[in-house]
DNA sequence: TGTCCACTGGAAATAGAGGCCG
DNA sequence: CGGCCTCTATTTCCAGTGGACA
């Protein structure tokens, strides 16, 4: 036996205690502190690549607030699952309770944001995770000028995100940002063994191998964690007491791929196709694939809906493209 | 210099789904 | 049930872009 609880190794695992982001937890605590005196704060962008701790801290943070001070509400909403005005705003209202008689489709957008403003019992903090995939960012203004609501905004990049609407993005220049940057690989060790203590039985595995799964992971602690995770379930499959080296190295392209997978699933047929075409060709012009694409599936989608979906593809970087209008050129990733 | 070409992406129009209400 | 809403997905239409070519 390898795993004694396995929940420590899943992705949406939040730690008790949070290491080596001391620096980045003090500042989003002192940015939220007025909410300790019923006040609303300024908001705060979380922004750094991925598997650095982002996520993993606001949720920390805000759960420790509750706990020590029962009159804040905080909830989580990830705008990838919930890319649109209406959805946001929906989870929103979910999280202080007040989606009673709110029926999906027969109630206005309007009306479930003025439910939102009139809302003035406590502060409520929305954490609102990679919230560049938001397909229109004006929610976040509508969230802005809810008198109650503080936000934390989480993205990967943050120029990418303030390429927005000009006038959501007046508002929330005057955001509180906080850099996250990678982790270094005794950094990552670390944390692999504070979710070992936890996660693993104690003579699973050392912490030399644990450094191999932190070398491997490129100061991405999702993927250390992935890497690790795929390791003990092979560890457990194969019956065995402890992790090898050999099941480490077999797990870093699993994991890796992993996280793509899990976007190419959510695509749709046609999606796939243009997918497809575009990994079996590494490198095609519009023109060609659209082409291809038309004899390759039935019913096939107008050109402009191609475009959205290109578009979205290479938002979610499962594709690339080079070059504007004419010479628009699009790739396969790596 | 003017016209054509191959492509992009915004905006408006349309279709269809699901819920509400009399 | 039928009319009325709103939402999302999709189509239709089109202005804009900048190199090629006569």
């Amino acid at each position: 036996m390898v795993i004694q609880d396995a929940r420590v190794l899943r992705d949406e695992f939040i730690p008790k205690e949070v290491v080596h982001r001391d620096a980045e937890v003090q500042r989003l605590a002192e940015t939220l502190e007025p909410i300790t005196q019923g006040d609303k704060a300024d908001n705060s962008l979380l922004f750094g690549p991925p598997g650095t701790g982002k996520t993993c801290i606001a949720q920390h943070t805000l759960e420790k607030l509750e706990k020590e001070q029962l009159d804040v509400k905080y909830h989580y909403i990830n705008c990838w699952e919930n890319y649109n005005r209406f959805k946001v705003l929906y989870k929103a209202l979910e999280g202080i309770g007040k989606t009673l008689n709110v029926h999906r489709q027969s109630t206005p957008t309007d009306e479930l944001l003025k439910r939102l403003r009139d809302y003035d019992q406590l502060p409520y903090v929305l954490i609102l995770d990679e919230v560049d995939q938001l397909e229109d960012e004006k929610v976040l203004y509508d969230l802005y000028s809810a008198p109650n609501i503080t936000m934390i905004m989480i993205t990967n990049s943050e120029s990418e995100f303030f390429n927005m609407d000009q006038r959501v993005r007046s508002r929330l220049m005057d955001s509180e940002r906080i850099e996250f940057s990678k982790y270094s690989a005794d950094e990552l060790t670390d944390i692999l063994s504070d979710r070992v203590e936890w996660g693993l039985y104690r003579d699973a595995i050392d912490r030399s191998r644990l450094r191999k799964v932190a070398l491997s992971a490129d100061g991405d602690a999702r993927i250390a964690i992935g890497i690790l995770r795929s390791a003990a379930r092979k560890a457990e499959k194969e019956s065995k007491e402890e992790i090898t080296r050999e099941m480490i190295q077999e797990s870093v392209p699993d994991a890796k791929e992993n996280q793509k997978q899990k976007n190419v699933e959510k695509l749709n047929k046609h999606q796939k196709a243009l997918y497809d075409i575009v990994n079996e060709e590494g490198k095609i012009k519009p023109g060609e694939l659209y082409e291809k694409y038309g004899k390759k599936v039935d019913e096939p989608r107008t050109k402009r809906m191609l475009r959205k979906y290109l578009n979205k593809m290479e938002h979610y970087r499962l594709i690339d493209s080079e070059g504007e209008g004419r010479w628009r050129v699009y790739k396969s990733k790596g």
